[in-house]
DNA sequence: GCGACAG
DNA sequence: ATCTTGTCGC
């Protein structure tokens, strides 16, 4: 996989906001069915010991028979400081540079970090829909943008995360009395469908599986070869 | 001006 | 993101 709209990656923090908000434009929050997801991607990074450069690990995990059908693993230069709510300056660089490795396209992406619960609407996983033109929705750990009420104990729990009298997320109750984690729309989804898949793909860990499995896979990042035996 | 602040 | 032990609970 390519992505369709290529831009600067070494902006200064001015720059890297104006190009969000440019970006923020091209988000589409639209309907998809969910029974037509089968193959479910998932993506998340994490900076090498020396934070010399960011990894990031791609899995697609078959929700029909709740299996790992694909994993890659790819790294590139860490250029851009962390700040919040540019989180896509550090991160995507090395996300482009796993997505190329995928061979079956997955027909959503579940992204570690926020959708449009971000300040200018743009976070990473709705940044990564928009310039692959691909299904996806962010599932974060924590909050980053907007205001709730904790969600009841029990699995399949939600509660509106609101922003300027809007919804712009569910947080969600992935396993009962254990942190709820945060769900927004990316891209070419809607909100129920987003939650609907979050929920579908949970029940063994906090995080939905594809997310979970590509945790365990970037955190293995420095030895890659003892991984196989680990991971299945 | 004072907090809040994904990974 | 990462530094970190034991411990409580399903």
């Amino acid at each position: 996989m390519q992505p369709l709209i290529e831009h600067k990656w070494d902006l200064s923090i001015p720059e890297a906001i104006n190009l969000q908000k440019e970006l923020a434009l091209k988000v589409q929050v639209s309907p998809l069915d969910i029974n037509s997801l089968r193959y479910i991607g998932g993506i998340d990074c994490a900076p090498s010991t020396d934070m010399s450069k960011y990894f990031a690990a791609a899995v697609i995990w078959d929700i029909h028979t709740r299996e790992l059908v694909e994993y890659h693993i790819a790294d590139a230069p860490l250029t851009f400081p962390y700040v919040p709510g540019l989180l896509s300056f550090r991160e995507i660089p090395a996300v482009i540079e796993v997505m190329k490795k995928i061979n079956k396209k997955p027909d959503i992406f579940i992204v570690d970090g926020h959708g449009i619960a971000h300040p200018r609407g743009i976070g990473i996983a709705a940044h990564i829909g928009v310039i692959f033109d691909v299904p996806t929705f962010g599932c974060g750990k924590s909050l980053l943008y907007g205001n709730y009420q904790d969600p009841a104990h029990e699995r399949g729990s939600t509660s509106p995360l609101m922003a300027k009298g809007k919804v712009i997320g569910n947080v969600i109750r992935t396993r009962s009395n254990v942190r709820p984690v945060f769900v927004s729309v990316g891209h070419k989804v809607d909100l129920k469908t987003a939650t609907e898949l979050t929920i579908s793909c949970s029940g063994r860990f906090r995080l939905p599986e594809p997310t979970h499995l590509a945790d365990k896979l970037v955190a293995q990042k420095e030895n890659k070869s003892v991984i196989i035996n680990k991971l299945l």
